[in-house]
DNA sequence: ATATAACAGTTAGAATTCTAACTGTCAATA
DNA sequence: TATTGACAGTTAGAATTCTAACTGTTATAT
């Protein structure tokens, strides 16, 4: 009975090392109320809110559905974070604008996401870390 | 007003090249009615029940909790796929086995896993693909 | 021998994300 | 200008996973 066992070495890989920097991150970032998805938003909320960000940014941004961002940002406004806005020019939209308690938070948020990137590439030397991200890039453009 | 945006390519393809690896995989299995981590499961319960699998083995060999592994077990014994007897030495566990329609879907998931493997390093060399395998294993082991 | 702790699994309820159907607004066209 | 289609966002309901509290079984220690 030929039970040829599957392999799947890299697709393991990958996914292990994605969980922990996942898991690296939400640790860090549940002292301070929430989770690695809401953090990197208030971050690009902070980084962009000048020119203008509307729900459909956030999706495009983060590869996530309409449908979650709503969700996402309901909840975020609930606990006064952020406001949403009608703009005049186009009803169909809101613009997103972080609160002061939003932006207080963004400084620690940047600090932990830049440990944790930090982190994984801390058992490379310059010359590894260098090859590691090419393969990388070349890895996502031809699959 | 320092305004230093975020960066973390790391992170950010780590988490894309992730995703790809799981959007290719559940769109070709969506065709067989189950997902990427019930076609694994069920490839795993067909290589080892004749060790005697129970629900524990499962939670640790694919980072799930108990109650997790509770619930994709009923629904893959309420489909069928497979049984879940209490041995006779031990009135705790529930060994785990596969039924007739779970054994014969194995053979294509495997193949489904195995192509979609190949992709990742479909545009390395073999050289490129030996250095990305070990860096992946070194990051994975120092971070 | 009895009490306590560890173990395996289940349940209830929450969080996150998805799809599909929907409302209202704006743009294109004919 | 009236219709049609595209766009932005929302809601309802499902799937997956988690935590915390629980039941019952087995192992350990006093």
């Amino acid at each position: 009975m030929s039970k040829e066992t599957l392999h799947t070495p890299y697709s393991d890989l990958i996914r292990d090392i994605g969980m922990n920097i996942k898991n690296m991150a939400n640790d860090r970032l549940s002292e301070l109320g929430l989770n690695a998805q809401q953090g990197q938003m208030l971050g690009f909320i902070f980084e962009n809110q000048e020119k203008g960000v509307i729900q459909k940014d956030l999706a495009d941004r983060f590869n996530r559905k309409g449908a979650t961002i709503t969700s996402m940002l309901q909840g975020l406004e609930k606990k006064g974070y952020i406001k949403r806005i009608i703009p005049e020019d186009n009803e169909r939209q809101k613009k997103i604008y972080l609160l002061k308690k939003g932006a207080d938070l963004v400084e620690e948020f940047n600090k932990i996401f830049t440990e944790v990137e930090k982190n994984i590439t801390h058992g490379l030397s310059e010359a590894e870390s260098k090859i590691f991200m090419e393969l990388l890039i070349k890895v996502k453009a031809t699959m």
